[in-house]
DNA sequence: GCCGTTTTCGGCCCGACTGTTTTCAGTCG
């Protein structure tokens, strides 16, 4: 939704350029407000009356106007007249907030990053009122932070773009498809592969950098191009090659270098040569039309992309011993959605209706609890309000079984937020840290976990791709912990978390862990991520059997239908 | 800046944590 998130991206500037000045809070959250509303619209706001949407009132609509007529907002070219370019920027620098930016920014002179670094190793930044040293070392980690989060971004931002961009090729050659660490469902993806095979090469690379998305051009050859687009000025690559050679270019560009070197070798050991043409012996070329071809000929099954790692995928499939990873369509049901009662977008019939026709046969209403103020957790009575509508709503849904969850804190004693009484009358419980990141975590964990109605345990790392780090807990001992006492972990979806991601998920399946993948989503929209889940479950090596919403709800081993 | 309307003004965004402080400010979710 182009306009849409044009405004919105300017009414975030706005409200960071308030938050620097010291504007007060609640306009600063105004504009906020009215960003995420028209990123989460449906409709093209051109085409609606932006009047009378719940967050966007007078002003807010006189902007939006004006955007549309003129493609710019007169409020924001002032605010930021003289504010240097692109020191807003650093307001995502983690730990770095809008009063201690204008702080360096009025005191040190900082117009950029490399300021900032400066001021942080010379020490004159904890020298200023109200910094200190311990302040300058978490500043100085969450430029490192930044910095790293930058060079890549999460798999999830960058699927839309790289399937918006193939979905243009397709028109003109169907042999396309996404390669590198995307296909391979890394977390985080740094440039973009694209690979595709056609006759004519001269038009898909034509298409390719002529595409809208495209910002600039890097290269363009015979045989490949470079673009940058329009997003997050992320790089992607294409690559055109000979039909013939489909397979083992495919091999080649999905990677990983590891799982390549690897593969190389064996070859090697087989007087064998492979390269992104094909597997040849001497001068003949034997192999290389399909990824199939490819593997076979070297004495393989043919190993999913997300496998590809060198993490003994290899051996395994030369033994024939490659597990039969989950796929997407053994998701029977989503545990993991926050409806309107808490910090969820849509009312609970438009969730059930948008899981339903997912083709799921059970979904998890799971909104916040109490305590989670901000999130608009839920008190006991409103709990019981929302029970009661979903009772209701299933007498009147067939097809989809709608259940009662809820992702309850975990409090900073280690305790529940809801009492015993209440957390029996729900049919799931997702434990959850949302508070106290560095107090005792590992402690209230495993004191959640003993708890007979906690059934799983949500995004257990709590990092955040965007850059925040994660719980201090000792995430091993909490997993074996859960694993002993069949608490299901969570691979939470959601496509800023990826929690647990594939390392940890190896970790807790030597534990003999079991697993759940829920989305978190806060609307409809995002339970598609559901996809990236089941990509992290596949880079772990998970089958069907390790999760649990891969059963019917009946058969799913829960934590409270046990004996106690 | 938005919202409601018993109020066209006065609420709204609250609590935890950390680090700097000696009573509080900044950041985060």
């Amino acid at each position: 939704m182009g306009k849409n998130s044009e405004i919105a991206d300017i009414f975030d500037k706005i409200a960071d350029a308030l938050e620097f000045s010291g504007e007060i809070i609640f306009k600063i959250n105004a504009y906020r407000k009215a960003a995420r509303v028209l990123r989460e619209l449906s409709e093209d706001i051109s085409k609606i009356n932006p009047a009378g949407i719940d967050g966007i009132g007078r002003g807010m609509a006189e902007k939006i106007q004006e955007y549309l007529t003129t493609g710019k907002i007169k409020k924001y070219d002032e605010l930021i007249s003289d504010i240097p370019e692109g020191l807003l920027e650093l307001l995502n620098v983690p730990n770095l907030g809008p009063k201690t930016l204008y702080l360096v920014y009025k005191q040190l002179g900082i117009k950029n990053l490399s300021d900032l670094e400066n001021a942080v190793n010379d020490g004159s930044l904890a020298e200023l009122p109200g910094m200190g040293d311990k302040k300058a070392t978490n500043i100085k980690k969450g430029i490192d932070l930044y910095k790293a989060g930058k060079s890549r971004i999460p798999i999830g931002l960058a699927l839309p773009i790289v399937t918006e961009i193939i979905s243009a090729l397709k028109t003109i050659t169907n042999k396309i498809s996404p390669a590198g660490s995307l296909r391979r469902m890394k977390e985080t993806v740094g440039d973009i592969d694209i690979l595709a095979a056609d006759e004519d090469r001269d038009r898909i690379l034509e298409t390719f950098v002529t595409h809208q998305s495209v910002k600039n051009i890097l290269l363009k050859g015979n045989t490949k191009a470079s673009v940058i687009v329009d997003f997050h000025n992320l790089q992607v690559d294409l690559r055109v090659v000979d039909k013939n050679c489909w397979g083992a270019a495919l091999v080649y560009f999905t990677g990983s270098k590891a799982h390549n070197v690897k593969m190389r070798g064996l070859a090697k050991s087989k007087s064998l040569k492979i390269n992104e043409y094909g597997i040849f012996r001497g001068e003949e070329r034997i192999a290389g039309k399909t990824e199939e071809d490819v593997y076979r000929t070297l004495g393989m099954e043919w190993i999913p992309p997300e496998l590809r790692e060198d993490r003994g995928e290899i051996e395994a499939s030369l033994t024939g011993k490659l597990p039969r990873i989950i796929e997407l369509v053994d998701i029977k049901g989503d545990l993991h959605i926050h409806s309107n009662y808490s910090d969820g977008t849509d009312d609970i019939k438009t969730i059930v209706l948008a899981a339903k026709s997912l083709g799921y046969e059970y979904v998890g209403i799971c909104d916040h609890s109490k305590t989670s103020r901000i999130a608009r957790g839920l008190d006991i009575e409103t709990l019981k309000k929302r029970n009661a509508e979903i009772d209701h709503l299933q007498t009147e849904i067939q097809g989809i079984k709608i259940l009662k969850g809820m992702e309850v804190d975990i409090l900073s004693d280690g305790s529940l937020d809801y009492p015993d009484t209440i957390l029996e009358q729900l049919d799931f419980v997702i434990a959850a840290v949302h508070q106290g990141f560095r107090k005792n975590v590992t402690y209230r964990m495993k004191k959640a976990i003993d708890n007979p109605f906690v059934d799983m345990l949500a995004h257990p790392s709590g990092r955040l791709l965007s850059g925040r780090e994660g719980y201090d807990v000792n995430l091993e001992e909490v997993m074996e912990y859960a694993a002993k006492r069949d608490v299901a972990l969570e691979i939470n979806a959601s496509y800023d978390r990826l929690d647990l991601n594939d390392t940890n998920i190896l970790k807790a399946k030597s534990f003999g862990a079991r697993f759940v993948i829920g989305t978190d989503a806060h609307n409809t929209g995002m339970l598609t991520d559901m996809r990236l889940g089941v990509g992290m479950a596949r880079r772990g090596w998970l089958t069907k059997k390790d999760i649990i919403n891969t059963d019917k709800w009946e058969d799913i081993h829960l934590r409270r239908r046990r004996k106690r």
